[in-house]
RNA sequence: GCCCCCAUGGUGUAACGGUUAGCACGCGAGCCUUUCACGCUCGAGGCAGGAGUUCGAUUCUCCUUGGGGGUACCA
């Protein structure tokens, strides 16, 4: 088996871009012997820079989507489609023709909706394939069974411009040809396209690959996804802070399920049970809540040195593995820690409203009493800050958030922090008090 | 306009033609609790509509409605 995943470098990979590549890459990883083929799919070269090209890669490579084969890109390809399109022509499968899109538009308004364009050989211009009048170019699709085009509605497509460039429905075909592709999975915004690749491979007397159609991904609001709906590429998750392995299991549930319901899946769980034929017809939605859901499954679930490395990664930022641990069940994407808990590195945040609701005249003498408990302390342990503390919720009848919120406002400068006895733990008792001090000190 | 496709709660899905239509996210309530989370318990919410086939249709067929894709000398 040979599959390929050959993306349009538009610059950014889509999220069902991402999912098509990671059905293809699960469809050759779970067959012995079977090969991954990457090919730059993209007649335009204004399009396929060398810029947007490198993006798509990194985009799969930060997936963890290997590849066999690849790169290859159809410019390199060019005396070979000429080759075939001159032996087309010899073939009397093709014709040049000066006919336009409007000619073509005539051509029907004269004949009718139900008879496709059928040109004359002018010996100029562009090159139009020759498709049948009678009869039907059909295929068994992998995910929606027998589907099939009668010729009577189909156009003689352009296969070829008159500067003898190609067109992308007749490159796919002998590109894949050439490169023995047995398995062609794609969205289904391609499947009007694969009876015009169908009749090349038939003009050529070759045996056609199987195909598989995706339904499409759907923002929201079910139209088309796009960027209006937030993050609609994998670099913009990654910039989110994502993980891929989360990004694979999720993408990999939209529109297709596993035997036994399994919502949490790995990703060798998922090479060793996906099955195109089981894929949905129906389109899916994105739904980032879901994904973020199961990211913070994912981070929850490392170790707290495995994610402390992945947080550093992100972040840029190095020596976080205490406060990594004390708020790994507090964020669920990498982007949130440094919210939460880079009060510990950076100082108190400042929220005027927290300061406000926690730190007045009357909440600080419970904080002056903590200072001088803390201060008192023997070990500056969250186990014993834990102790002296509880202690003086009980001693002074306080309310238990009375006095560990004016704290954690304190060295935190929010609300929302880790725990108090942890944070205060990391922080060490010299900066402890002294945040504690700038609190107390500061105006009501 | 024409061609093609799709249809289970808000979302993703499961269910040999026979189930009180299951699971997950989200949502609501409660428990836990120093905040936020996590975790646990409970709950609301669905087979688009109509014919037909059948002893029996979510499941098969047709129609309607709704949604999507394509309709380039783009990919």
């Amino acid at each position: 088996m040979r599959v390929r995943f050959a993306p349009s470098p538009t610059g950014a990979l889509h999220i069902g871009g991402a999912r098509t590549a990671l059905y293809n890459w699960l469809m050759a990883r779970g067959t012995p012997g079977a090969t991954f083929v990457l090919r730059i799919e993209d007649t335009d070269r204004e399009r396929s820079t060398p810029e947007n090209v490198e993006q798509i890669l990194d985009a799969l490579r930060w997936l963890e989507l290997d590849w066999d084969e690849g790169p290859v890109s159809q410019f390199e390809r060019a005396d070979r489609h000429a080759e075939v399109l001159s032996k087309l022509l010899a073939d009397g499968r093709a014709y040049r023709t000066t006919a336009t899109a409007d000619d073509v538009k005539a051509y029907k308004a004269e004949h009718g909706s139900d008879r496709g364009f059928r040109g004359q050989d002018e010996g100029e211009g562009a090159i139009r394939l020759r498709v049948p009048d009678e009869g039907e170019t059909a295929w068994d699709d992998l995910i929606r069974g027998r589907t099939a085009f009668q010729h009577v509605h189909l156009d003689d497509p352009v296969i070829a411009r008159a500067d003898g460039s190609v067109l992308y429905n007749f490159a796919v075909a002998v590109d894949d040809l050439d490169a023995g592709i047995t398995d062609v999975v794609r969205g289904e915004d391609h499947i009007s396209n694969t009876p015009k690749q169908l009749l090349v491979y038939e003009a050529l007397g070759a045996e056609p690959p199987r195909f598989a159609h995706l339904p499409l991904l759907h923002g929201p609001d079910g139209k088309k996804l796009s960027k209006r709906h937030g993050a609609a590429s994998v670099q913009e998750l990654r910039d989110a802070g994502y993980l891929p392995e989360a990004i694979r299991n999720y993408i990999a549930l939209l529109g297709w399920g596993a035997a036994d319901d399994q919502t949490v899946i790995s990703t060798d769980e998922l090479i060793a049970q996906f099955d195109i034929a089981k894929v949905q017809k129906n389109p899916a939605q994105f739904d980032e809540k879901k994904l973020r859901w199961l990211n913070g499954l994912y981070i929850r679930s490392m170790t707290p040195a495995e994610l402390t490395e992945r947080v550093e990664a992100f972040t840029g930022r190095s020596g976080l593995a205490e406060g990594v641990t004390i708020s790994q069940e507090k964020f669920a994407t990498l982007a949130e820690f440094w919210p939460l808990a880079g009060f510990l590195y950076d100082g108190p945040t400042d929220d005027p409203a927290a300061r406000e609701k926690w730190l007045g005249a009357d909440q600080r003498a419970n904080l002056a009493t903590s200072r001088e408990r803390l201060a008192a302390l023997d070990s500056f342990s969250a186990e014993h800050i834990d102790a002296t503390l509880r202690e003086q919720v009980e001693r002074g009848d306080a309310k238990p958030k009375d006095v560990f919120q004016p704290l954690r406002v304190a060295i935190a400068g929010a609300a929302v922090s880790p725990g108090v006895f942890e944070s205060l733990a990391v922080l060490g008792r010299e900066e402890s008090l002294q945040r504690i001090d700038i609190a107390l000190a500061g105006s009501p």
